[in-house]
DNA sequence: GATGAATGAGGCTTCATTCAT
DNA sequence: CATGAATGAAGCCTCATTCAT
């Protein structure tokens, strides 16, 4: 995750395989199975520009290049076509953040820098973002979408850093604060720099440098958890 | 912070004034007068309670007792109204958090504690905050609302941040942070707490305790920021 | 009842005394009274032709003069404008029955005959009917309407039928038959003559003759309800 | 009548000779010249299920097994396809009607309750009946199938009664009615039991029942057509 | 013959905005 | 000033029908 730059979702790089390897089927049935990856772009695009609700159906078809008609051959309604855009662009990154905790080797508070630097990288520095910020946004209009993602993301990453901070108290590397309440504190300055980023950033004379917040933030936060160094070095009587 | 209760505004005491100087006027040019207020409580309202998209004009006129047509002549349209709304709604708190900065006599951390309760009290708490959660969520809708929302809110409580934190380390009492980069990762747990609220709140299997999480922030943000006691004074036993 | 020739319904006899007597109102009002009666014999016109399905709103606003939108703000959605159709048309022809059952001064034989050809004129024989036919026909894609309907007219004509057949019984005129068995068999052949003529009609060689039937159907049903005039004649021993 | 049990058709006792006539053809070109009566079937289903209007081609080719496109191999379109269905279904029906009247030997009223009853039976008690109410419902939209339906069905079904009502009269076991309008008459009713049953039987509180419907409608025509048995003999005490 | 992906016209409903009175 | 009737554009979704393979 380290090495990857900010990458601009869906069309990552799990594609190629499977183009390469139907090089012999008819052309028709590669568009086949193209078709929904196509919409699902094109909705991306479109909703993280619009929003959920101003972005109109005809105008992902078109982006998509097909019919009206066609967009619901492959999803029953325009929720349902959000629900895959946040599927295909959201949650494999949840997958990897998920796994990356499992694995992890260093210290706790790498970890933690890790995560969320490559959050931002993953999520928050691409368009990605304006996914997250539209669910937000729109969250109370479309209760169905809330709850999804609230199932599919915000639950997840809840428990991803819940067990991010239970890693670090058990290996005595943190203070043993209340986990559900501090993952609360430390997921909102990472939500909220996103939504500065798309919905004061036109305006901000002073723009929010990200790099700087996140350090700042980081910083900040180990400063919070880190049991304090003194208690380490002159912990003995 | 702790003599004021939670209100929920607008309509609020800052209307006595107009009403106690045309005592002398007949009635029905009194109701004239408070016709516009009248209407952007009832905007306001109804702006909390659905989003702005989801809020129709005519149930706003129902509300406010006039007629559909009515509204424009006071407001040349939807956003219009909406800008009134928030003009009327957040804008007056600041100055009240910007008198307690200046004048508070305790220790840094206990203002620092009181102004984000006292914040959450003024705003976060009542429906103000609907109204907040909504900028935030249309900002791009309405780039004109979020400039101005930008210049008479955020920037003055960033302001307010800023002086608290450099009282704190002038003092002696926090420690030498970067002070902008610092400020925002302060605001950010509010305001995101306010998103929640907004957002997810209906469709979460367990909601946040806003009493919990301030405590908290609070806590949290208080062990980033104040010199390590050790540093001040227990170092031995 | 006797009296009237069958008139093609709705906008009857009704409104002339209302719109005389607004004479002083401005032309604008007197249009806002006439607007739902216009819009209600557009739809009256519309559903009789092409039924219910496949009856298009805009071309009812259109026949009425109106934009799409206006429809809308005097009937909620396309059934409740058929409701008010029904009202208008059916209904008050019930009314009309019940009060006769009521208050009929003659024998019961003579009442039968004058409810089923009265019924015939008023509805069977006018455009009212193709309101039943359509109901009928499309019952069961639009349950709301079914239900309207039976509510309000299948139920209270059975209920006018039971009282006419029990005022024979208790009368000594008819026979002591089932009353609720016997009650649909009789109003069968009446709606089947609407199927006919609305189904079939167009493609009849030998088409069927209203009167030729009815009479036929009255004379036979009185044969079934009549106490025998033997029994009258020949009780004595 | 008393031998044959209701059937759900179509795919009856039809079909055997064509399949065993195949049966060296390999499997499947055998199955190549069922494929129509499949989709018939599935048709006839869906149209007694659903309505006309309301059955989905796609289900038609799900249920029969075959892909969408192949219906317009054997059907020009919908309509096509529910011409096909009433063929099938209600023709040959009649035949079965014709030959009873033709060849019984019992007493006219014997054959009157006899032919209602067995009517009810082979048609209105099975889902062949959904295929009439459609094609009453249906008739205006469709007047070549009214047409069609009117020539192999009701005409037919006419000449029958009328032929039964001769036969009556002739042997001085009814009355001298007038055949051709009493015909109507007497099978307006079987024919709404029909209708009814398949417009309000869902909304009805109290549902009508069949076997009373039948008895009370067979012993009130048979008061009405019976000479009366006073006039036979039992005049005087 | 068979497939099934694609089409695109069509209909109901909503609501910000206008304007005659 | 105030009214509220009227507008009409806009959007989601369905489904009979076509046609390249």
């Amino acid at each position: 995750m380290a090495s990857s730059t900010p990458t601009d979702p869906p069309q990552g790089a799990a594609d190629p395989p499977s183009v390469a390897s139907d090089g012999a089927k008819p052309r028709w049935e590669r568009r086949k199975q193209e078709r929904p990856q196509e919409m699902i772009a094109a909705a991306f695009t479109l909703f993280v520009e619009r929003g959920f609700a101003a972005t109109r159906l005809e105008d992902v078809a078109a982006r998509a290049g097909v019919s009206k008609g066609t967009l619901y051959l492959y999803f029953a309604n325009k929720q349902e076509l959000f629900k895959a855009v946040v599927r295909e662009s959201i949650v494999p990154v949840i997958d990897e953040a998920d796994a990356m905790v499992e694995h992890y080797q260093g210290s706790s508070a790498a970890l933690f820098a890790d995560i969320m630097m490559g959050w931002w990288q993953r999520i928050g520095a691409t368009s990605r973002a304006g996914i997250a910020k539209l669910v937000m946004a729109e969250a109370d209009n479309f209760p169905e979408i809330a709850a999804f993602y609230h199932d599919e993301v915000i639950k997840r990453g809840h428990a991803m850093i819940e067990r991010l901070l239970q890693r670090g108290i058990e290996r005595g590397e943190f203070r043993s604060v209340d986990i559900a309440a501090t993952r609360n504190v430390l997921m909102a300055p990472m939500l909220m720099l996103i939504m500065w980023k798309h919905s004061f950033a036109p305006c901000l004379a002073e723009p929010i440098d990200p790099a700087a917040y996140l350090q700042s933030f980081v910083d900040f936060a180990l400063h919070g958890l880190l049991v304090p160094a003194v208690a380490k070095a002159d912990g003995a009587p």
